[in-house]
DNA sequence: CTCCACTGGGTACGTTGTACGCGGTTTCAC
DNA sequence: GTGAAACCGCGTACAACGTACCCAGTGGAG
């Protein structure tokens, strides 16, 4: 096994000296998994189907790709590209986080499969450069490094964690192809049976009194975040 | 489909009236399940595999489970059965967040194939409503729900994204055979010439001088925890 | 011109989830 | 008590998956 060698994807060379020209290239190999992924899930992007979406024969793209694990760890480096960072520290800490933050979330409703790969170890594709230089270049002038990692480790999982929700709704819908409303009226004696019980408050409370739940996506998102950068703030000088 | 009216895998029955004694239960199932998944991965998890575990014929689980999908969601909150939140609402908030966030990183690393898990809408198996009921317990005498909500999204967030860090590393070394020095190791001639190229200075500078990054992880988490737990009680009245 | 490292891709293998149907077992209606 | 109906465990079978292996063709290096 010589590809153990390269223990980062980035480092195994794409294209070789010798030989014919290649017909494909990973890029456009990734591009057309992910248009599979967007439309119909991540498990629909299978080997042959991305091949055909491309016209190419199955076993082909094994020549750009060592395995359909490493072509996903790609297309998650793709992603990355889509956030954009153009002018990133621009004096306003606030509003670059705020830009970063919508940004992550749309991408992530974009392309919901992301949810499901677990990252690798940090791969340090270059999209993933780019973003660490320019979101944390905005606290950089203000905290130590290591405050830093702390402070983007609690925002960027505050994010992760509410578009989870939000794609874990919007996944189920479409696989069980009820509508939100079907849904609800599906579950609802199951759920007025446990609230009749008297054993859950909490649960009742949140049924019966909690507004969040009857708030636009957007504004619940928004809501919560702008707890955490009220947070943010107080950690700055 | 018939099936389809069970919108929620809790309201469809495990055992009928008529018939004879069935030889299994779907908790021994969930469980042999869980104990594969635990030593060699979810994926190792197969219906082959769990029916060989208890001596049963592979299609003889679907007695008990109408499909792989739906065990895995059966295991999932199987896991959530396994956090502490006795005598939960202790008075002490600040000590009882504590241990539900140091309780929920161990049950993380002990099944570190729930990260790959995406949560399907919530599902309000019987241990998730303990969950609910103890833990938003906590907050309720001091704050709205919604805030509480809120507040629990930031927490839950932090924890996620910490462990998921976590295990990603783990997941990694698993996988590849390597221990984290002989990664590192191999890793270095890239990370080297990154920062030898000058355009990543931020990404140098968690290189060169982060801290954090050398801390334990048990202390790299109770670090960022307690920067939560601070951002909370600056929510309390 | 001759090599041979490369190309795209066809065939084939092992493994997966699970549909279907079988013969046996338990309970209910009468 | 006796049939019918509802369930049981499970063997067989199939489609779809990732990918190992092999092939004939191609084009730059010597």
């Amino acid at each position: 096994m010589a590809d153990a060698e390269y223990v980062n994807i980035w480092l195994r060379p794409e294209r070789p000296a010798r030989g014919p020209k290649p017909a494909y290239s990973r890029a456009q190999i990734t591009e057309a998994a992910i248009r599979i992924a967007d439309a119909e899930g991540l498990e629909a992007a299978t080997m042959r189907r991305i091949a055909a979406e491309i016209g190419a024969g199955a076993m082909s793209l094994y020549r750009y790709v060592p395995s359909r694990d490493n072509l996903v760890e790609l297309m998650a480096d793709r992603l990355q590209g889509e956030l954009d960072v153009t002018g990133m520290p621009s004096g306003d800490w606030r509003a670059d986080l705020t830009r970063h933050a919508d940004g992550l979330r749309a991408m992530w409703l974009r392309h919901p499969w992301i949810a499901g790969v677990q990252r690798s170890l940090p791969s340090f594709g270059p999209n993933q450069l780019l973003l660490i230089e320019r979101l944390m270049g905005v606290l950089d002038p203000f905290v130590s490094i290591d405050e830093n990692l702390g402070l983007m480790a609690v925002l960027n999982g505050y994010v992760e964690g509410a578009v989870r929700e939000e794609i874990s709704s919007a996944e189920e819908f479409r696989r069980s192809g009820l509508t939100e409303s079907e849904w609800m009226a599906r579950s609802y004696p199951y759920i007025d049976q446990l609230v009749k019980s008297g054993d859950y408050p909490i649960f009742t409370k949140i049924v019966m009194e909690a507004r969040q739940p009857h708030l636009s996506r957007d504004e619940q998102f928004r809501q919560g975040l702008q707890r955490v950068l009220d947070f943010i703030a107080s950690a700055l000088p």
